[in-house]
DNA sequence: GTGTAGGGCGCG
DNA sequence: AAAGCGCGCCCTACAC
């Protein structure tokens, strides 16, 4: 970003001065494929290179069922076909027939590089590649730049909407199964060839929008999957085993097959005399009405049942893939990734950690999402036929847990963005003040000298869970129906329309603040109908080297609609769904920093979960340890000096809430 | 056989 | 005119 007088948008679309965007257009359509030897008498253009390996895989081996660590390890494992890229032409061949040296120690780029990277790494060890043979000087990663930029994460999508070529996904699928000689077609040597070249085009095009912060997080993100997280794995295994007879018992327990098959239960209904319910969500407002009356009956049984069956087997696939992704070998990983000028040092040689993925900038906003076939970011809190999956997650011998979550994070950035000075300094006069309850004061008519937390505890009071989804729900612009469903899954609170109707109204009348900032928004974007909308966030409004931006492209209207494309995805967007976003990135933002800076001090976490992140602290230091997090973590951001954040911080055993 | 869409459940 | 949002994975049903 170095001229200060390009517009966002500019800064977005305009390819720095490398090859043009038509030039790849060309190179994708038709890449020129090189033999090993061809590739050798030309030499290398350039000091990038696109890598991209074709693997064997089946619906029973694949990265989804073993996580990418358990796919190479496997005795199936197979990478048949390798594609290099430079600038000017693309080899493809047996990976045993590439010459490595060609490009050893120069900069390599894969869609989805910890893929790629495992693979170059295991065929070292497995000696199909001679053992030494030398890397790159970094590695670096397309996926994560798209995903970023908020292009669609996948290669095709993303080579599709930043230069309009369609890339062929069929001959990959037709490849299922097969490896060796006999997938070894013009066709499949023109899909690898297209997806190396696509990979390079990619970085060339997109790299210098990615900030060096946003590098170092994404080789964070990468490190803390393949560290993993210490597992009690005897309470796995016995869990699940536990697990597995229940769904066994309960699935026979039903009169038809399968089990979870609404179209079934829906005759089975039919044959009882009674009416089926409109869904078989446990928590629907729908569902609940029919329950109301149709609890007793035989359906009523069953679809209790089914609900039961759907929540146990979650769980015991969840166990499983645990136990799928246990590291069973010794010092796999040294130093590796020294890609962005970041050396990240791994905790090499844990054996028996459980290795996982994080998709980082899963979400639009920026949030991490789970991954590679094992989310870890949505553990059940509670326990589930007297399972508690949490419980799993250990700290390793000789540790603790230190858990540290931001309070309120997203409520705290919505009046902050908004720019509600009234809220804000109450915070800043007492950072631990709990929002929710301020609401609850100023608008519920709670008036007890009791904290609201406390007071809910003591009397069971469901006032601070409405307050809850009050403050988030209504300040991202919930209507009157959904707040009913709302209030009922948040609170467990039977809402009427009416009610719920006069809520919306007065929360609508009584902060017109935060509905100011929706108008501001929605307003905004639909300035730019014709072109992109693109938002930049508040650290981005500080310093443009930040370079964060929310970015909904080919702004349209559909009838009085606001349509959009978000990650290759056509979608409407208004005021609420903006402010929602907004808040969002910037919280994830803060996390990001906050996490940034706890590895600075030499905290790195072990697991992260929007607003909560989670470290292995030695027992002898781990309470000053936390306190210093704490610290860290609330330590004031110089582009939002006037935002209060609280952090609140614990030790455990076993990770917990 | 494969891919996809929708319902469902889990989290922040 | 009004619209909480952001995710992932499993299961079933269905089209090809």
């Amino acid at each position: 970003m170095k001229n200060e007088k390009m517009t966002d948008e500019q800064k977005i679309v305009i390819p720095e001065n490398r090859k043009s965007a038509s030039y790849w257009a060309d190179a994708l359509g038709e890449p020129r494929i090189v033999s090993p030897e061809e590739w050798l008498a030309e030499g290398v253009v350039g000091k990038k290179v696109g890598v991209d390996f074709e693997t064997l895989y089946t619906a029973a081996y694949s990265v989804k069922k073993l996580g990418t660590h358990g796919y190479c390890k496997d005795e199936k494992f197979d990478a048949y076909l390798v594609a290099v890229a430079d600038s000017e032409k693309v080899c493809v061949c047996r990976p045993e027939d590439f010459p490595w040296e060609s490009i050893a120690g120069l900069f390599w780029c894969s869609h989805n590089r910890e893929f790629d990277q495992s693979i170059f790494e295991r065929l070292v060890e497995l000696g199909i590649l001679p053992p030494g043979t030398a890397g790159p000087k970094a590695w670096w990663c397309t996926a994560a730049v798209c995903a970023f930029l908020q292009f669609p994460r996948d290669l095709a999508g993303a080579v599709a909407a930043v230069f309009g070529i369609k890339l062929d996904k069929g001959t990959r699928n037709r490849a299922q199964g097969r490896s060796g000689d006999d997938v070894l077609d013009d066709e499949m040597l023109l899909y690898a060839a297209r997806d190396a070249v696509g990979c390079l085009a990619l970085w060339d095009r997109l790299q210098g929008h990615w900030p060096t912060w946003e590098r170092e997080l994404f080789e964070a993100t990468c490190a803390m999957g393949r560290d993993g997280v210490a597992v009690d794995w005897g309470h796995v295994a016995e869990c699940r085993k536990q697990l597995v007879l229940i769904v066994a018992d309960l699935k026979s327990s039903l009169p038809w097959k399968p089990a979870l098959s609404t179209k079934k239960f829906g005759t089975w209904c039919e044959d009882s005399g009674v009416p089926e319910p409109p869904c078989t969500k446990a928590k629907d407002p729908g569902f609940l009405a029919w329950k109301e009356k149709y609890a007793d009956t035989a359906p009523g049984g069953w679809v209790e049942t089914m609900q039961r069956i759907r929540s146990t087997n979650r769980l015991e696939k969840v166990l499983g893939a645990m136990e799928a992704r246990r590291n069973c070998a010794d010092n796999r990983y040294g130093i590796r990734n020294k890609g962005n000028n970041a050396t990240v040092e791994c905790r090499s040689g844990d054996k028996d950690r459980m290795i996982y993925e994080v998709k980082y900038c899963g979400a639009n906003t920026g949030r991490w999402a789970g991954g590679g076939g094992l989310n870890l970011q949505n553990l059940n809190r509670s326990s589930v036929q007297g399972v508690d999956v949490r419980k799993s997650i250990v700290a390793q011998a000789g540790h603790k847990l230190g858990v540290v979550d931001y309070a309120q994070i997203e409520s705290r950035v919505l009046h902050w963005l908004a720019g509600d000075h009234e809220s804000l300094k109450l915070l800043l006069e007492n950072p631990a003040l709990d929002l929710y309850e301020a609401h609850a004061r100023k608008t519920m008519g709670y008036a007890e000298n009791e904290l609201l937390k406390l007071y809910c505890a003591r009397t069971g009071s469901g006032l601070r869970q409405v307050a809850k989804a009050r403050v988030l729900g209504l300040g991202f612009g919930c209507g009157p129906d959904k707040f009913v469903s709302v209030a009922k899954s948040m609170a467990g609170l039977e809402l009427p329309l009416e009610e719920s109707r006069r809520i919306v109204r007065e929360y609508r009348s009584s902060n017109p603040i935060v509905i100011s900032l929706w108008n501001r928004l929605e307003a905004a974007c639909r300035g730019k109908v014709g072109g992109d909308y693109i938002l930049p966030l508040p650290g981005t409004q500080w310093d443009r080297s930040f370079g964060r931006f929310l970015i909904y492209r080919n702004v349209h209207l559909r009838g009085r609609d606001i349509r959009c494309v978000v990650r290759g995805k056509e979608c409407t967007v208004y005021g609420g769904v903006l402010a929602q976003n907004f808040t969002q990135a910037t919280a994830r933002d803060i996390l990001a920093l906050a996490w940034l800076r706890c590895v600075e001090a030499g905290y790195t976490p072990v697991l992260s979960v929007h607003d909560e992140l989670v470290f292995e602290l030695p027992e002898e230091s781990a309470e000053s340890d936390l306190a210093q997090i704490v610290a860290i973590m609330e330590e004031p951001l110089p582009w939002a000096r006037g935002l209060p954040l609280q952090a609140e911080g614990s030790l455990m055993d076993f990770y917990q809430k």
